[in-house]
DNA sequence: GAGAATTTTGACCAATTGGAAAAACGTTAG
DNA sequence: CTAACGTTTTTCCAATTGGTCAAAATTCTC
């Protein structure tokens, strides 16, 4: 029991301290699997609706084995939600102020819908908690979450002053492109039907990058005199 | 018994026929009472993070009053969507193929804000349901929703046609509402954490409606010859 | 106000849930 | 080999869950 007690406050990362990296190749393995198929069971269940014993099966493992390694679901969701934020957030980051404006913003676009084509889980697993009131995430998103875009929108307004960029609210801006990309993971029973089985390969994805190129070049970029629709 | 059973094939609406209006005022008022509750707890939770007895309380009533109105836990959430549908698509059944294209989708747009201002619970509703792969909506979606966003995407199809749209992708455009409206009733908590206090208050639906306003005239307008920027 | 119909309650149930304990099993260093 | 350690399984538990049922309380109709 002492090594359990050892291995859990090791393995499960304690209160206090930052979560470890486990040690041997097999906690590796195990842990590994267990976060793969708690992401995909609490993505789509979100944290109330999801179970140990989903995960457990998914992960190909039994409740009581699994709570070996994460002694509390919480846990488990936690160290989740942690890893999410950080490589959610890299597009947004890489964003550089020294760059070419509409360059820039084309390319955190492009990279912003990959990652809803390529992660969707991920995706979703957030787009559940901030459905939820994000009881577990609040202070990543007025801390880590705020600075980060604070600092963007400081970027985009800077752009804006310069000319390079039409003038508009640069955090409702990034609004809007987090909405518009991520509705492809989050929405995508809805997307698929609505298209139907005609247009649904990959290929819709394509087809969005498409679209919200040409929405967002000439919806930001400058040197349009206020058009005869727009009366703002 | 007897008693209960007529009554609670009137009241749930039985699995042939359509749910009935409920005869007496107090059924009236105790589900709606129910349904209200039931709104609140599903729209944060999901359908399986949602309990019987948390929305009972909700509604100030015991578990198996509740039950005497509806039997099943999914009845309660089949009437909420199906209400739910019929509303959430008024904005865009209204959009007239009649009429001027960009003021129509304009005032698209601004409805659709509306909505995810006045009624944040049911979009999150709809979100829930969406990000758990619509186990209990993929009907819908595929016969109703669609037959109608396939309709709507002709008409604003002809009009980029006619010379008085841009052209784009007419599904992604919709897709591309949905997603920048919604999200501010879906991601609610995200957006006031990244605003911070000060920009909280109910303005931020009207920065919004700027911001979009802007982004989708100048998107979509015609007569702009292919900028500088942009290489499609 | 009696009688019927409707509504509400309290007690109960079986299944599921998150989690604990400890024994059994493997692995590996000495 | 064997003792120590790490891993897995079996068994178990209390709380929660969706739902039933009959009796009690209330409301409605005449």
């Amino acid at each position: 029991m002492l090594a359990q007690e050892a291995v859990r406050s090791d393995v499960g990362g304690g209160v206090a301290e930052a979560p470890r990296r486990p040690r041997t190749r097999i906690q590796r393995e195990k842990q590994d699997r267990i976060l793969d198929a708690a992401l995909e069971v609490f993505s789509t269940h979100g944290f109330r609706g999801a179970t140990i014993d989903q995960i457990a099966e998914a992960a190909g493992m039994s409740k009581p084995n699994l709570l070996y390694y994460f002694p509390r679901k919480e846990e488990i969701h936690k160290r989740l939600i942690a890893g999410l934020l950080d490589m959610w957030l890299a597009p947004l980051r890489e964003m550089d102020a020294a760059g070419d404006p509409i360059p820039e913003i084309r390319s955190y676009i492009r990279r912003k819908l990959e990652m809803a084509r390529d992660f969707p889980r991920e995706s979703r697993l957030f787009a559940n908690e901030m459905l939820q009131g994000a009881p577990r995430t609040v202070d990543m998103l007025e801390g880590e979450l705020k600075t980060l875009v604070d600092e963007k929108a400081g970027v985009i307004r800077g752009w804006m002053e310069q000319g390079k960029l039409s003038r508009a609210d640069p955090y409702h801006l990034i609004f809007s492109i987090w909405a518009t990309t991520q509705h492809y993971a989050d929405f995508d029973v809805q997307v698929r039907a609505v298209l139907g089985p005609n247009r649904n390969g990959e290929g819709r994805f394509d087809d969005a990058a498409r679209y919200l190129e040409q929405l967002f070049m000439f919806g930001l970029a400058p040197s349009h005199s206020a058009g005869p629709n727009f009366r703002g």
